[in-house]
DNA sequence: TCCGAACCGTACCGTTCGGTACGGCGTTGC
DNA sequence: GCAACGCCGTACCGAACGGTACGGTTCGGA
């Protein structure tokens, strides 16, 4: 039987319980496979029929795009509310943001959804890249302005646009790391690696903003 | 009739005028295709036969390795021999390198070609990004080092491992602007703003690596 | 002038994969 | 009990694509 056109989850709604098992298999598959998945493979690996995935995301690209939302809006690098502000809790809060974001970006799940969204945009295809850097990039930069600004408003620290201290905060943290993930390079980065690259972000980037030094004209 | 199996010239071999016309227009094929880039596309596009292409490529895989090899090996940003230095030839360097760099980043045809590498990658087939990074990442990194040892030998800066000195003028120079690009996000960077970028590299690298400032072992 | 090598254009083959159709099964509501 | 529904499993279709075969053309060398 031809099941009725219902409108596909991909949009907004939540995904029910069964639908997200199917995205955790499609995520799986991305892990394992990179962008040859099939959708025989997710059906198989789910548990469900090819009809049924077509009923709910309508077609493959609906399918990958629930799923990289779906996984991309868990991503989260927690957020710390600003308090009072010293040195130090700036300091920390910038190490642990650093942390965060240097642990989501070498995870395999961040490493494969950031490859498919790029491999879709070489295809001028769709949006995942859109939904990857909202929910990866740009979300990491809302939360982290407030605390830039606090640390301003503190007079800990000194900029004109907290967007342009962010994105050298950004580079200071990632570096090479990201790219050479994605491209395969076989770069390891234990815990202890990510705590001390972390430290050294966050200590270069109030070398750099610092109050006492450079005005913020020099970033 | 079938062509006699030769020795394809992805390995080592210069390729002839003529194969050189048949990677431009697979390059182009990338530029406009992305990673579909088909056969019968780059046969058409380069006035010559699939046969062909397979004799002197082997297979898709070598077609595909051929170009970005080929291109790749030519994204030189231009060697400064560091000569004699001081703070304002050691910026001049820096900005220079940096200026070039974000140019190469920038430019169609990196993105398309470091897209392509990624989702080579991503299905875990070649070696793609071992190239692109060797011919970018690693090759720009091998020939600012000499720079970065000549400004420390000159006094100027200080640091204890030139690998991560770099890494550091890496993240400071292409910040978030690459992976927001091959994510494909509408970024411009327009000449003035590359230079400006670029100065702001420089003068970051300096204001952390300086040996008036922090030490080393801030970094 | 003849021969052979290189190459072009095209037709062809086998496979893969996105997408659809259909039969069957379990559950729910009347 | 039974009809309607949602879903699973599988078979199927058509298109695209990687790779091969083959005839025809050009060109250089003997």
């Amino acid at each position: 039987m031809t099941l009725s056109p219902v409108a596909p989850v991909a949009s907004d709604d939540e995904p029910s319980p069964r639908q997200i098992e199917v995205l955790e298999a499609t995520l799986r598959q991305m892990l394992t496979e990179g962008q040859a998945v099939t959708m025989n493979a997710v059906a198989k690996a789910a548990s469900c029929s090819k009809e049924t995935l077509y009923k709910w995301f309508g077609d493959r690209e609906g399918l990958l795009t629930a799923t990289v939302k779906w996984k991309a809006s868990r991503v989260h690098v927690g957020a710390v509310e600003p308090g009072r502000l010293d040195r130090a809790a700036l300091m920390a809060r910038l190490e642990e943001f650093a942390r965060n974001w240097l642990t989501v970006i070498t995870s395999e799940t961040s490493i494969a959804l950031n490859r498919i969204a790029i491999g879709e945009a070489g295809a001028k295809k769709g949006h995942l890249g859109a939904i990857v850097l909202e929910n990866g990039r740009f979300a990491v930069g809302a939360r982290l302005k407030p605390v830039l600004e606090a640390g301003r408003a503190a007079g800990l620290i000194a900029f004109d646009d907290s967007e342009e201290a962010f994105r050298t905060f950004f580079g200071l943290m990632a570096r090479d790391v990201q790219i050479r993930l994605l491209l395969g390079d076989a770069l390891q980065l234990p815990a202890e690696t990510i705590q001390s690259e972390a430290a050294r972000a966050a200590r270069q980037f109030l070398a750099l903003y610092g109050a006492q030094s450079q005005p913020g004209s020099a970033g």
